[in-house]
DNA sequence: GCCATGTGATTGACACGTCAATCATGATGA
DNA sequence: TCATCATGATTGACGTGTCAATCACATGGC
């Protein structure tokens, strides 16, 4: 079942290897484009504003530091900068001052936000299933989360 | 091995099937974010423009008419117009009318893209053997393959 | 106290992607 | 022929993401 002739390192890569990356690469794609039209469907949310609303839910208070936020999302602060101004203008978030550190800004989940993030969830994590999870066997799901460890060991630490 | 407990169609998510999941994605994620900017470093060519440039280099007399190009890479069509409006612009590709169909376009790469397309190459097929193809062991390879497969066969067909 | 330096966060410019609308041309049928 | 519809492609508006620059405030050394 093996198609590759065992290691070949510097060598020219087969047409099977390639297949093989191209096909993780561009089913991971078109799984986060069908599971976020869905998003958008059921919630009207993005998966940038599903990932900060969830983050926010979790924390105390409904509120968190941006560059906590940022941080726990694995994300570039002007990235989230920019998102949370368009999230504010739609009224899913607020900002407010920080009391201990005036150059922070506070960020919390308005009532808006909570309320289309619920009405998101339930639907988000039916799909997440029915496209991933069911797809797959159990041996095939762990076979992910193994393959998942291997690549992340070769990646350069995120920002 | 096996973490889950056998199928649990339509229950709720176990923490490892979400972390699973999360995985997945955000690797995949990752991988695209740090192959796309060696490319950029190597090229200046962005993963689009690279698409594009090997479609091209692929076809008869290096020109594909813009739909067949569309449909190859498995892009909307507004968003290749849109690209290769940008590609133009920087001298990569060129439009021609069509003979056959006035409507149609004709899109060649330049000397100028097929060079880039050239100096992009070698070192990109470097990155994904490197971050891909040596992080895997041979069965892992064959592991994605069939996963892909699996959950290719679950996705909605293609626009 | 004051300045240099660091840190939290925002901004502007621009590339990328999607959606809906548009436009021109080809094909079809009364 | 001409009205209609389909097709190839582009456009505009807008959300998203990155990079480099900026701004305000904190902090530590003198």
């Amino acid at each position: 079942m093996t198609h590759t002739t065992g290691g070949r390192p510097g060598r020219r890569l087969t047409s099977y290897e390639l297949a093989t990356w191209r096909g993780f690469i561009e089913t991971a794609e078109q799984l986060r484009t069908v599971l976020g039209g869905r998003l958008r469907e059921d919630s009207g949310l993005s998966e940038g504003d599903y990932g900060v609303l969830l983050a926010l839910s979790e924390a105390e208070g409904r509120r968190m530091r941006s560059s906590a936020l940022a941080t726990h999302i694995g994300w570039e602060r002007s990235r989230l900068s920019h998102h949370l101004g368009r999230m504010e203008r739609r009224g899913l978030v607020a900002r407010r001052e920080c009391a201990e550190d005036s150059r922070g800004a506070e960020i919390l989940a308005t009532t808006e936000g909570m309320s289309a993030f619920r009405r998101a969830t339930v639907p988000h994590l039916r799909a997440v299933r029915e496209l991933f999870l069911d797809a797959l066997t159990p041996a095939q799901l762990d076979a992910v989360a193994e393959i998942v460890a291997a690549l992340r060991d070769r990646l350069p630490p995120g920002p």
